[in-house]
DNA sequence: CACGAAATTCTAATTCGTTAGAATTCGAAC
DNA sequence: GTTCGAATTCTAACGAATTAGAATTTCGTG
């Protein structure tokens, strides 16, 4: 019944995955180190994480035997906040930017780069549609 | 070590919300009739995890024996969105939000909306200075 | 008060994520 | 080729979430 659609990483997943777009690809002990330092895991647990992120092809194996991502931070973050849409915003982008606009505090210059990147988008859309769709 | 009990609701915990957040108050069976359609769930999985959710205070019962949502779509959507936010987007809103900008599709009128209420979070913002912070 | 349907509680199985020790393998250095 | 430390695999335990049948309780109606 094709159980999961997502590959959602789960939370430790992401820990790696956070590592491992921030310092590119990694031994095993720069992963753990790192891990070890901000949650306390112990290395085996590390390894034990990233065999299974092997087999759900999140990580690959370089020649040099270090681990690399293989889910970009773009894509994961595009899956997650779908998926926080159709779970919460009943999959409308539209209600989400606007619930963030109440509830999170935004300062002026993020305010005003916000209105200048929808200026962007309005250009844009305005252009996709003179060129007729 | 008291081990964070999430607060966030889990899969199911969100379909029974969203019925009630829906309907209002409903008792059992119309919950179930609804996530029995919807998600093939058993009347008795309905009634656990309700019961589940009344310990968590994240539902209630009315005197007419009625179960009622007591965790509000915005507050729990609220402690989600910071939750993705901080896990996916370095707790930068505006982050997120570029990021809504440039992979979900929005229409003009979208658009339009969005940028008129920027419009007026900017004058909030304002305002808010000038009465002196 | 008795009856039947709905609601609720009790119990248990299953799966997934997390955790990590033990055991083993690998690779470089000597 | 032996040795040492890093890397990897094996194994297992545990809790949370999900699922739902069985047993019991509750309540309105006759």
């Amino acid at each position: 019944m094709a159980r999961h659609v997502s590959p959602e990483p789960t939370e430790r997943e992401l820990d790696i995955l956070h590592v491992l777009w921030e310092s590119g690809p990694s031994s095993l002990s720069e992963i753990a180190e790192r891990l070890e330092a901000q949650r306390g895991i112990a290395t085996t647990t590390v390894a034990t994480i990233l065999k299974v992120m092997l087999d759900k092809k999140l990580v690959a194996r370089t020649d040099d035997r270090r681990w690399k991502a293989l889910a970009t931070h773009s894509a994961t973050s595009k899956n997650m906040v779908r998926r926080l849409l159709d779970r919460v915003f009943d999959g409308s982008a539209q209600r989400l930017v606007a619930h963030v606009l109440e509830d999170e505090e935004l300062n002026a210059a993020e305010i005003a780069a916000l209105e200048a990147m929808l200026e962007r988008h309005r250009r844009k859309n305005a252009d996709a549609k003179s060129r007729g769709k």
